[in-house]
Formats: structure tokens, sequence, C-alpha cells
DNA sequence: TGTAATTACGGGATACGTAAAGATG
DNA sequence: CATCTTTACGTATCCCGTAATTACA
């Protein structure tokens, strides 16, 4: 009864079952958890994982005790963050789950929220995978779209049209569409999903919506950074949010085109788990991202 | 969220309100739980504790933070409990609570339960004084007499009767008294109880123990050990539990003289506390001395 | 004045990471 | 064959104890 420390690693690796799944959780090397729960191992007396040079399972013994940890360590979760509440002073880690395109739009008011909050360490993870919030020990996530999530709270951030772009000097070349039918004599720089591997729609207004209007696909991408590069260089046109274009435009490296097809957009949105009380490291992170709206609203 | 090491010095330390009396239950310094109290503090940069330099006080997020933990350990003990109960294996450490006297009836049980269940250290506390045995962490406890704590249950040890032993140099100066009342011409060793300060009566059997018969305080003394050692060495009567003297007696180095009128006795009990499952250590140390009938029944 | 918390300091155990080995799917 | 656990090894950190200091009852 006397060190407790292992219980985390423990918990971790029999959530993963892996030891490398837990460290990379913990910021620990596999080793590191390895181990962590053998010297918890040697304690108890017991055995907790059954392994294999490849995949560790719990042991009956180890399930058993996994139970009432988790329990315990949610306790103590729980007691730590009242605790943190009621000082009411926002400090800590901060862990927050960024699509790859954010720092777009997100720098300016995140380099405020640090100065603001000297306290409040930001764990910035960029990244456009669905992340389980809940499973990670991400404190928040930002995204637009999807928000179908019972266990999770949101609050909007600002919205977004999507526009049509170009180099100038690609429509020196190439005459400017009018009407979307003519995107299909250019060049169409093509977004694909990096989860899902699917091309990103290009959706005009109502009118046009019910057509089937088929776009070229000259070339396909899964990086919207490259995408907006590829469209600097000339190699076509891209169909992007208007904020991750924003200063080429106002620098005229871009030029959108067809606007007045294009009033469909979507919305940004900060989730968060469900908890009863809300960290004040949290709180003011959410308060802030809402109150300076990031984008247009 | 990390080192969860400091709870247990922390929920110790506000149990006791001290630092040293958690360092004594913890088996650790002052100053250790004094720094561990303090990183957690940091940790969770909150104070737990005012402190002055005579006292500590938990404050307004300690008390709360306290009853959280408090059933935090408690949990974690109950889980580590089960598992233990759960593989069936008599090991760890086990603390226990004997009479000083202990010893003189106790050690060839115990050698022989040493053997038996070598992964069982145990950590052998000879003190008379009253032990909390719920508070202070002890698995069980050994005494006579008194066992009115609802808390705890009892199983006998067995049974022993007071004698009265002299040596025989001592009765070849002073002929050997035939009744109690001739024990007023004689040296009598009294034994004065170390916590309560009170003479230790000499009780005779049922005919006599109405009356106050006057016992002389020739010598007194707050130790058994003494008290045996002043008896082998001649300088008069005393009044000991017969296991204490038992070897003196078989060896010729005491005799016993008014046998016949000292008929009472007591009885030895372990005691443990009254929690819903024993540990495997604790269950086969009971069973073991209960078994053994360490005392004539 | 004595006790209890704190601080300073030094040493030793602990626990980490890197890297290599072993094994298994 | 790639990945995951384990082990070996060197090291840095942490944490404890001793002892001196301070403050309070």
């Amino acid at each position: 009864m006397d060190s407790l420390s292992g219980l985390l690693a423990f918990v971790r690796a029999a959530e993963t079952l892996s030891f490398v799944a837990a460290g990379e959780r913990l910021e620990l090397s596999s080793s590191a958890v390895g181990k962590s729960v053998a010297r918890l191992e040697k304690r108890l007396g017991v055995r907790l994982f059954s392994r294999s040079t490849r995949r560790i399972s719990l042991t009956e013994e180890g399930a058993l005790f996994y139970e009432r940890c988790r329990r315990i360590v949610d306790e103590l979760e729980e007691a730590e963050t009242e605790l943190a509440r009621l000082t009411d002073a926002p400090k800590g880690k901060l862990r927050v789950s960024l699509p790859a395109v954010g720092h777009r739009f997100l720098f300016p008011v995140l380099r405020e929220f640090m100065r603001r909050y000297p306290d409040v360490e930001l764990d910035l993870d960029f990244n456009d995978r669905l992340v389980d919030i809940i499973g990670e020990g991400v404190d928040a996530v930002i995204r637009s779209g999807d928000l179908t999530d019972s266990r999770l709270k949101a609050r909007p951030l600002g919205s977004f049209r999507f526009v049509l772009v170009a180099s100038p000097d690609y429509f020196s070349a190439h005459r400017s569409p009018r009407v979307p039918e003519e995107l299909q004599q250019h060049a169409c720089l093509r977004y694909k999903f990096p989860t899902s591997g699917l091309l990103q729609p290009w959706v005009f207004d109502a009118e046009l919506r019910g057509e089937s209007l088929k776009i070229p696909t000259t070339l396909t991408l899964n990086s919207v950074e490259a995408l907006i590069a590829a469209a600097i260089d000339g190699l076509g046109i891209a169909y992007l949010p208007d904020f991750a274009v924003r200063e080429p435009l106002v620098h005229g490296q871009l030029v959108s085109v067809l606007d007045e097809f294009l009033t469909d957009g979507g919305k940004f949105y900060v989730l968060w788990p469900c908890s009863r009380h809300l960290l004040p490291k949290l709180r003011v992170f959410i308060d802030f991202l809402a109150d300076k709206a990031v984008l247009a609203p």
C-alpha cells in the first residue's frame, strides 16, 4: 500500500491492451510502461497481464483489478478537477485537437490567449482524423460539421464559405469561368479527405445543387496546405474555405471566381466533453474563442 | 494527473494533522512527508494545509480534497485486498501487536508460523498500551481481557491462571506461606501497569475474594521481565501468569506456592478488524494461532 | 524550553530512455 | 517482416534521511 504510482500505467495499458499505446498517452516509453506494470505486479504478487511478445491481455485477476482501478482513477481525476475548479485559476495543460487548416485562422486568437493566460500550457494537436475526445484525454476539439455526439457540448466559433480560387497567372492563361459548367474546361485541383479517401465535393448554391455537375479531377491532393500552394503556383482552380486563402486573396496571389454561385459554407465549433464541471482552463478557453469570434459570425 | 504518489502522505497527514505522526505510520521521516505534501500542493497549484511551525491544519480546499482522497485511498486498499484475497496466497506484511510478555508463550508457535508461511513478513509490536487497531494500521492484536470493541472480531487462544512464585533460596530463608494471609510477612514484588500506573491486584479464589487482603508492596516494578528476574533472584514473591514462568518452574529456578488459593485466571484472544473480507495472510495467522492452542485451553 | 515544521545538503535508490534482442502474428 | 514486448545498460532525476534552523506554544 505504498507506491500508488504505476496504477495509471496499468489502467492505460489495460484500456489500450498495449504498452506502446499507453506510453503514448502517458508520454512515456513503452519500456517505462512495461516496467511500471511489472513493478505493480511484483508488489501485488499477482500477474495482471498475460503477455506474448506481440500482445498483452488481462488475466482474470487483472480484469477484476482494472474495474476497480478505473473507478479509482476516475474519482481521482474528478477530485483534482473539482479542486482546480474551486481555485478558479486557469492553469495546467490544455490539450486541443484542431483541423490541420486551423492554424490559418486560429493562430492570432491563440497567440492572444496565451498572453492572457500564461499558466495554461496549450498542447495543440493538428489532426484531421476523427478524434475520440473522450478516450484520448483531449480537453477540446475544434471541428466543422458533424456534431453528432451527445456526450459532447458544442459552441459555434463562426461561419465560413467556400471559394474557388486560382492564381492571376492561371486566369491569364485560361479564361475565367462565368458559370460552374465552364469548370469542365479547367484544371481542377481536388482535395481528397485523408481519412475517408473521398473527394471533397464542390457544392454550388441552391439552383444548381440538384444537377450532377461533373468536376474534373486534374490533380488530387490530400493536403490542404499543398492544395493552397498548388493554386498559388498556378496549377489550377481550387475549392477552399475562405479563411484558408484570406491572405493570398488579399495579397493578390489568388483570385476568386464564381463567388455568386457559392453561397454555401459551414460552421466551426469547439467541442468538449459533457462533464458536470468545467475546468477553469477549459472554460476560459471556450469563452475566449467564442468571444473573439475567430471567423465571421 | 501523473504522479499519484504523495496522496498517501497527504491523507495520513490530514488524518493526524501532523507530519511526524503521518511519517510514523508511513515509516517515513517528517521531512519526507512534508516535502511530499508540498510537491502535491505544487502540482495541484493549491495550498492544502495552513502551517505554523508547530501545527498544521487543513485549508478549505484541503478539507474538500481530503474527503475525496480518503475515499479513494480506501477504495484502493479495498481493491488490493480483494486482489490479495482472490489469489488466496498468504503473503505480505502482517502487523501484529502483542503484550510485552507475549514472547513467553508465542515464540514457539510464531517460529512455526514463519516456517509454514515464509511469504508473510511478521512485524511484531510488543507493546502493552492500548492499541487503536483500526487507526494504526495494525492487522491484529493479541490481548487478554477486555474485548469491548464491536468493530473487532475475536478468537480465544487459550487460558492462563496466576501463580505465586519465588526462588527456592527465598523459601529457604522464609517459610512458605500456607494461607494468603501469611503473605503479609513476605517480600511481595508488585507489578504496576505502565499505562495506568495501577498496581496489579492479587486475586485469590472465591472464598477469599470478598475480603480486602492487604498485600505488601515490598518492591514495585513496571516490567514483567524484570519482575520475573527479581523473583528468580530471590527478591521475594511475585504474582505472575503461569505461562510467563513455565520455564523457571520446570527448571526449578522458581517454586510456586498457594496454588490451591489461585484458581482464577484469564484468556488470551486474537482480535482483528471486522472487515468483510479477510486477507489470506491474516486468515491463516488467526487459524494457525487458534489451531495451535498456544496456551492450555 | 521543547516540539514540530522547514530548509539545506548529500547520497543513494529509483525509474527513465535508448538500443538491442527475441518472438509472434 | 514488421511490430510489440522484454532486457540490458547507463544515467539523470527524484526523493529520502540527517541535521541545522526557525517559529510557536
